[in-house]
DNA sequence: GTTGTTGTTGCAAGGCCTTGCAATAAGCGA
DNA sequence: TCGCTTATTGCAAGGCCTTGCAACAACAAC
């Protein structure tokens, strides 16, 4: 898969090494497609290999979002969730605080209104991950109610 | 001030009492003008009435949040700042992540180029209080740097 | 003012994540 | 292949925040 290969250049771009732990918590981003906790992360590479310690894969992870090939997704329930950005393409989600839908955003869909938005507002700006507000359903439902 | 009596209104509408520890914590924030972070404010508080638990402060910022009196703030420093709404006025915040300024930003500035966002968008979004981005001077830097 | 109900507090324990450090091992050059 | 440099790991300790629980206290009714 790309992102291994991308993963060992940008390590050796910036000095840093491939260790087995390192790959492994890659592999097990592979497996866990989606978006997977910590939790669930640590418990497969365990399975796997059952020396690897925590703060190791915290490591790990943190070093992979700062590659940009995972994104940290947090729902505002304390849980972060880790997805691997490179085989899921360029996107964004949108989480419906409401009805707790979430929802996959195309950036190709996405970034010709948040173009508008940036020249409107003066600034280039980085949305979060997952965006968040109340989607139309519960919207219209929203309106209903109050009316 | 106002968001005094909001608060014990807000409180008695849902059954729930004002304390001692509770005004405290809102007489903190108004010293603390200003982003405070909890360390602050737990020891502001302490300063006035050594008997105060931390849980008990982080408990009524937690509900000052949810009465939307206060707003949480996150640089992505891992430091929490929590900021008084009411003196402030409807306001959102911009920060530069390259060079680290905090601009405040009104509502009334914001809201039309959101407005417009979300009917291209197609979905209400909540933007964080604090919008992440890059600011005109540091996009024209990196520009300059690319070209 | 007194009493009763029940929301709130302080304490201590626990969870989750980070950090310092010595031992280990990746990866480069010879 | 071997040795060296230094990034990385595992461990243990620590920090920050949350949570369960029994004692306490706000406040409504009388």
């Amino acid at each position: 898969m790309c992102c291994e290969q991308k993963f060992r250049d940008m390590l050796k771009e910036r000095g840093l090494r491939l260790t087995p732990q390192r790959d492994m918590v890659l592999w097990a981003m592979h497996q866990l497609s989606g978006h997977a906790t910590v939790e669930e992360i640590y418990a497969l590479v365990s399975s796997k290999s059952a020396a690897v310690d925590a703060s190791t894969v915290y490591r790990s992870l943190e070093l992979l979002t700062e590659f940009g090939l995972v994104s940290v997704i947090d729902l505002g329930d304390g849980q972060h969730r880790y997805e691997l950005l490179s085989i899921h393409g360029e996107h964004h989600h949108f989480y419906c605080t409401v009805c707790g839908k979430l929802e996959r955003i195309e950036d190709s869909e996405l970034l010709p209104a948040l173009g508008q938005f940036e020249r409107r507002f003066g600034y280039g700006i980085e949305l979060e991950h997952v965006i968040k507000g109340v989607c139309d359903v519960c919207r219209a439902q929203g309106i209903e109610e109050i009316a």
